[in-house]
RNA sequence: GGGCGGGUAGCUCAGUUGGUUAGAGCAACUGGUUUACACCCAGUAGGUCGCAGGUUCGAGUCCUGUCCCGCCCACCA
C-alpha cells in the first residue's frame, strides 16, 4: 500500500540501499545481450559536487537505466581523477600555513600528505553522487593513481616512446610562474587585457642623436634584447639596416636586422628582439644566429642578467620600474593605452611566461584516423556541430608538452645514468618498472600532465593493458563504450585524446575502417550545455551564484532535482538555472504519487498486474470512447517519447510524458472515470500507470520504484523490468477491438471543446462553480447522438444536472462549438446590453478570420498551386466559422439586434 | 582576424520536410476546500517571431544582407 503523503528523503535512502544490496548495478557479461557501457567523466578528488555534475550524471544515469530497460547489459564505470595541479596546490596551501614549502618537507613526505588529503576528502564527491541515485557499478571503481591504473599510464608512455611519438626537447613552453610548471597550450586561456604600449627610443650607435623607436607591451624584457628588427621592405628603415643601436638598459650595441616576420604597420614597424621570452623573437633570433638572454626566472622574477637594479624584482613591478626609468632618461617617447590578449594559466590565474625549457613532448599518433573516425560516423557527436571544432583542432594539432614540474602525479618512467650527460638518449632507461640497478640511475623528477592519464580512461578502467585484468573486466564485451557524456570545454583536453589513445594503443600499424571501429573508445559523445544562473553568468564559487546541489536534493528530492534539471536542459545548449523548475520537478513527483493514491482508493492492483494479466482484466465490451482514446494517446506519446530519446532530446521527451500524464491522464481521464469505476476502467488505469512508471523511471528512479512495488506491479525491481515500445504494447492489446480510433478521437476532442467552451462561458459570467445552472443545446442529429453518448460525462464535468436539447435559439448567453450551440440559463435576469456586447466582440473576431480565409480562397494562384488537403482545410475552416457566425447572429437578433459595430 | 551557437509572450523554451487563427511551463490576473492532489482545479490576458530585403499561392521556418548577445580558436610586439 502507498503512504498518503510523499516524502522523498526516506524512500530515496531506502531504495538506494536496496539496489546496492541486490547488486542491481553490477555488470553482467551476457553474450545473448548487447553490452551498454558508459565511463563516468572522473570527477577531481578535490572537487565538490556542483550543478554541472548533477546534470552530467543525471543524463548518464538516465541512459544507463534506459539501457537496462531495453534489455541491454549495462555497465557504468565510476572513478575519480587525482587532479594533479589542483591537489598539489591544496596541499601546498596547507603547508604554507606552517610557513613551509614542499621543498622543505621533501618529496616523500609531501606525497604522503597528498595521499592523506585524498583519503580524507577524495570520496566525498562519490557519496554525493550516490545521493543523486547514480547506478554505477561500484565494484569497478577506479582511481587514476591506483597501482594498476598507474602501470597503464606508464605503459602508455613507454609504448609511445618506443614508437617514437614521445621525445624530450628544448622548446618554448607555457610557463606558470605560480605553479612553477610548464603547461600545455590547452591550459592557457587568452584574456583581453588593458595594457600599455610603450614607445621606446633606442639611440643609434653609428649616428648619435638619431633614434629608432620600438613599440612594446613588455618593457621589462628590454634587458634581454639582442637586436631590433624591421621588415626588409620598410622604406623608413633602409638606412638603419646593418647598423646598431644601443640597448637602453644594460647599455650594449645590438644590430638592426631585417626579417619578414615583422609587421610594417604595427606600432613603429620596429620590433625589439628578445629570443628568450617570446616565441616569434626566438624564431627571428634563430634565423639570424642571435643569442638568447634569459632575464626572467621560473618564479617570475628578474634575474641578475636584468641588472642589479632589477634583479629579484617581480616581472610586473619591473615593468612599472622600467617604464619610470625610461621616462626619467627621456627614452620613452609615449605610452598609450592598449588592449591586447594575454595568455593566463588556467589554474593559477596569472599570465603565463613563455619560456625556453627542456620538456617531454608527445607527437600525437593516429591524427588522420582520429579524423576519419568522426568523418565516417564511427563516432557521433551530439550536437553534431562539435565535430567541426574537433576536426579543426586535429587539423592544427601541435605537439603536447606532457611533463609537469610537480610531484603529485605519475612520475615519468625515465631514468638517467648517474653522472652522465642527460641529453644523450644513450644514457636513458625507459620502462614501467625501472632499471634493474636503480642505484646507478636517477629518475626524472617530473610527473605527467593529469590529462595524459585521463586519455586512457576508457582503456585502463577496463583492465588494459593487463590481459588477465581485461578478461576479468570483460574488455572485449564492454569496449568500445556506448555513450560519453561530457562538456564541450574538454573536447581537446579529454575527448580527442581518448580517441587518439584508443586508436593508437590497441594495436600497431595502418588502420582499416573496421579496425578503427574496433578501437574507438566510444560511439557517441553527448555534449551537455553549461549551467548558468538566471542572468546567464557561469556558476562559480567566487560569484556565489551556484546553489548547493545537496541542499536542492534535501529540499526537492533527488528525483525532483533530476527531472527538474533535465526538463530545463535543451539539447546541447546552455542551461539557465531556475530553482522554480526544480520545484516543478518535485511537483510532478507529488502529482504522480497522488494519482496512485487516487487509484488505490479502489484497491491495489494485486497479483494481476503483469501486462498480460492487466489486459485480461479489460472487458472489450465495457470499453468506452474515453478508454480507447486515452490508450491511443498513450501510444502516440510513447512514439514521440522514443523518438526524442533516440535524439538525446531529454527535455522534449519529458515534455511529451508530462503533457500526457498531467493533461490527458490526470485532468481528463481521471476526472471522467471518477463516475465509472468498474473493473475494466481500473485495469485501464493500471495499464496507464504501469506504463508511466516505466517511462518515467530512468528520470525519477526512486519514486517510481516505490510506487511500482507499493502498487503491487511486481516482485522484481522496476529497474529490471523490460520496457515495451508503443508498437509492442499495441500488439499486446491487439485482442481488443478498438473500432474506428480516428473517429473516437474526434468525438472526444469535440466533447472536450464543448466542455472547455462552456466552462469559459460560465467563468465570464462569474458562475464557474455554481451548481444550479441549466444548459440547453441545439445540434443536428449526428451531433446530438454524440452529445447523448457523453451526456453523463458532460453533466459531471460541467457540474450541472441539466443539459437538455432545444429546437431553437434561446435568448440566453450562448457559445457555439463544432457540435452546436449551447445556451446557459442562470435563472438570473440577463443583462441584455452586456451580453450583446460580448456577442459583438465574438462576431468581430469571427469576421476577421472569415475575411482572411475568404481572401485566401479567392486567390486563384492558391487554388491552383496549394495541395488539396490545404485547400480542403481552408474550406472546412471557413464553413465552420460561417456556421458559428450564423448561430451567433441568430442569438444577437433574438436579443433585439441592432448595430454590430459599437 | 576566423569559426560556432542564440535572438519567438514579462521569464525559460517548443515550433518536424514552408501550409489552418504561432504553442507549453513559470510568472501575472479572475474564480474555486467538485472526497487523488491548494505541490491542486477551472478560466483570462499577454507575441510586427532582432531588423531590412528576396524567393513563393503561402515564410517563425528557405536565401541574401544587417544589428545585438554568448562561446571557441588565432604568436600584431
Amino acid at each position: 500500500m502507498i503512504e498518503i503523503s510523499y516524502s522523498s528523503g526516506d524512500l530515496e535512502r531506502k531504495w538506494y540501499a536496496k539496489w546496492l544490496e541486490n547488486d542491481c548495478f553490477r555488470r553482467k557479461i551476457s553474450p545473448q545481450k548487447d553490452a551498454y557501457t558508459i565511463v563516468i567523466p572522473p570527477p577531481n578528488v578535490t572537487g565538490i559536487l556542483h550543478m554541472g555534475h548533477i546534470l552530467n550524471n543525471t543524463i548518464q544515469d538516465v541512459l544507463v537505466r534506459r539501457a537496462r530497460q531495453k534489455n541491454q547489459s549495462a555497465f557504468w564505470i565510476p572513478g575519480t581523477d587525482h587532479a594533479g595541479i589542483s591537489l598539489q596546490i591544496k596541499v601546498e596551501k596547507e603547508l604554507a600555513k606552517q610557513n613551509k614549502t614542499r621543498h622543505d618537507v621533501g618529496r616523500e613526505t609531501f606525497l604522503d600528505l597528498a595521499r592523506k588529503w585524498r583519503e580524507k576528502h577524495g570520496n566525498i564527491i562519490l557519496d554525493q553522487l550516490k545521493k543523486l541515485g547514480v547506478s554505477c557499478d561500484w565494484s569497478a571503481l577506479k582511481y587514476t593513481l591506483d597501482s594498476d591504473y598507474s602501470r597503464a599510464v606508464l605503459a602508455t608512455f613507454v609504448e609511445w616512446y618506443r614508437r617514437g611519438y614521445i621525445y624530450r626537447g628544448l622548446r618554448f613552453v607555457n610557463w606558470c610562474p605560480v605553479s612553477m610548471t610548464a603547461l600545455s597550450d590547452e591550459e592557457v586561456i587568452m584574456r583581453q587585457q588593458n595594457s600599455s604600449l610603450y614607445y621606446v627610443q633606442y639611440e643609434m650607435v653609428e649616428k648619435p642623436g638619431t633614434f629608432i623607436t620600438v613599440a612594446t607591451t613588455r618593457p621589462e624584457t628590454i634587458m634581454g634584447d639582442v637586436a631590433v628588427a624591421v621588415h626588409p621592405a620598410d622604406e623608413r628603415y633602409q638606412d638603419f639596416l646593418g647598423l646598431h643601436c644601443w640597448r637602453p638598459i644594460r647599455r650594449e650595441a645590438i644590430p638592426i636586422i631585417a626579417d619578414e616576420a615583422v609587421l610594417k604597420d604595427f606600432g613603429t614597424g620596429a620590433l625589439k628582439i628578445t629570443p628568450a621570452h617570446d616565441t616569434v623573437d626566438f624564431e627571428i633570433g634563430r634565423r639570424h644566429g642571435l643569442a638568447a638572454i634569459g632575464i626572467i626566472d621560473k618564479n617570475g622574477t628578474l634575474n641578475q642578467f636584468a641588472g642589479l637594479e632589477f634583479a629579484g624584482m617581480d616581472r610586473f613591478e619591473a615593468r612599472k620600474r622600467v617604464g619610470e626609468y625610461l621616462k626619467k632618461n627621456g627614452l620613452l617617447l609615449k605610452e598609450e593605452n592598449y588592449v591586447n590578449s594575454v595568455g593566463f594559466s588556467e589554474r593559477a590565474g596569472v599570465p603565463i611566461e613563455p619560456m625556453l625549457s627542456e620538456q617531454w613532448f608527445l607527437r600525437y599518433p593516429c591524427v588522420e584516423e582520429a579524423k576519419r573516425a568522426i568523418q565516417k560516423g564511427f563516432i557521433h557527436f551530439r550536437p553534431e556541430r562539435w565535430e567541426k571544432t574537433y576536426t579543426y583542432w586535429l587539423d592544427n594539432i601541435k605537439d603536447w608538452c606532457i611533463s609537469r614540474q610537480l610531484w603529485w602525479g605519475h612520475r615519468i618512467p625515465v631514468w638517467y645514468r648517474k653522472g652522465e650527460d642527460r641529453s644523450d638518449p644513450q644514457n636513458w632507461h625507459v620502462s614501467v618498472d625501472g632499471p634493474e640497478d636503480p642505484e646507478n640511475w636517477d629518475q626524472d623528477e617530473d610527473v605527467l600532465d593529469t590529462w595524459f592519464s585521463s586519455a586512457i580512461w576508457p582503456l585502463a578502467t577496463l583492465g588494459w593493458p593487463d590481459e588477465k585484468a581485461m578478461a576479468e573486466m570483460g574488455f572485449d564485451y564492454f569496449y568500445p563504450t556506448a555513450d560519453l557524456v561530457t562538456g564541450p570545454d574538454i573536447i581537446f583536453f579529454w575527448v580527442a585524446r581518448m580517441i587518439i589513445s584508443g586508436l593508437s594503443l590497441l594495436g600497431e600499424g595502418a588502420l582499416s575502417d573496421d579496425e578503427i571501429r574496433r578501437r574507438i573508445p566510444f560511439k557517441n559523445v553527448y555534449f551537455t550545455g553549461i549551467i548558468r544562473d538566471h542572468l546567464g553568468r557561469k556558476m562559480s564559487k567566487s560569484l556565489g551564484n551556484s546553489p548547493d546541489p545537496l541542499d536542492l536534493i534535501e529540499k526537492y528530492g533527488a528525483d525532483g532535482v533530476r527531472i527538474g534539471l533535465l526538463s530545463m536542459a535543451p539539447h546541447g545548449q546552455d542551461i539557465l538555472f531556475s530553482e522554480e523548475r526544480v520545484a516543478q520537478g518535485k511537483k510532478l513527483c507529488t502529482k504522480l504519487w497522488n494519482s496512485f493514491c487516487f487509484r488505490q482508493r479502489s484497491g491495489m492492483a494485486g497479483d494481476r498486474s503483469s501486462i498480460g494479466a492487466i489486459i485480461e482484466r479489460i472487458d472489450g465490451d465495457a470499453l468506452e470512447a474515453n478508454d480507447i482514446v486515452i490508450l491511443e494517446k498513450l501510444f502516440v506519446a510513447m512514439d514521440g517519447f522514443e523518438r526524442a530519446m533516440a535524439d538525446y532530446e531529454f527535455n522534449r521527451a519529458l515534455q511529451i510524458l508530462y503533457t500526457f500524464f498531467w493533461n490527458d491522464y490526470c485532468d481528463w481521464y481521471i476526472e471522467i472515470s471518477k463516475i465509472r469505476t468498474n473493473g475494466t476502467v481500473l485495469a485501464v488505469h493500471d495499464l496507464l500507470l504501469r506504463q508511466l512508471l516505466l517511462l518515467f523511471h530512468p528520470f525519477i528512479p526512486f519514486i517510481t520504484e516505490e510506487l511500482w512495488q507499493g502498487h503491487g506491479y511486481g516482485t522484481k525491481f522496476l529497474s529490471e523490468e523490460f520496457l515495451e515500445n508503443g508498437d509492442e504494447l499495441r500488439r499486446d492489446l491487439s485482442k481488443i477491438n478498438f473500432g474506428n480510433v480516428g473517429a473516437l478521437i474526434e468525438e472526444i476532442e469535440a466533447i472536450r471543446e464543448l466542455v472547455v467552451a462552456v466552462r469559459a462561458l460560465r467563468a465570464q459570467f462569474g458562475l464557474a462553480s455554481r451548481r444550479d445552472v441549466k444548459f440547453y443545446f441545439k445540434a443536428d442529429s449526428a451531433a446530438k447522438a454524440i452529445i447523448d453518448r457523453h451526456l453523463r460525462d458532460i453533466k459531471h464535468l460541467l457540474l450541472t444536472g441539466f443539459f437538455d436539447e432545444t429546437a431553437e435559439a434561446l435568448q440566453l448567453p450562448t457559445i457555439v462549438v463544432a457540435l452546436g450551440s449551447i445556451y446557459m440559463d442562470t435563472a438570473d435576469s440577463l443583462d441584455i446590453g452586456a451580453e450583446k456586447e460580448r456577442l459583438r466582440r465574438e462576431l468581430s473576431e469571427l469576421d476577421r478570420f472569415i475575411e482572411m480565409n475568404q481572401k485566401k480562397l479567392q486567390n486563384e494562384d492558391f487554388l491552383r498551386r496549394a495541395p488539396k488537403e490545404v485547400i480542403e482545410g481552408a474550406r472546412d475552416l471557413l464553413a465552420e466559422n460561417m456556421t458559428k457566425k450564423k448561430e451567433l447572429e441568430a442569438v444577437f437578433e433574438a436579443l433585439g439586434g441592432g448595430p454590430r459595430n459599437s
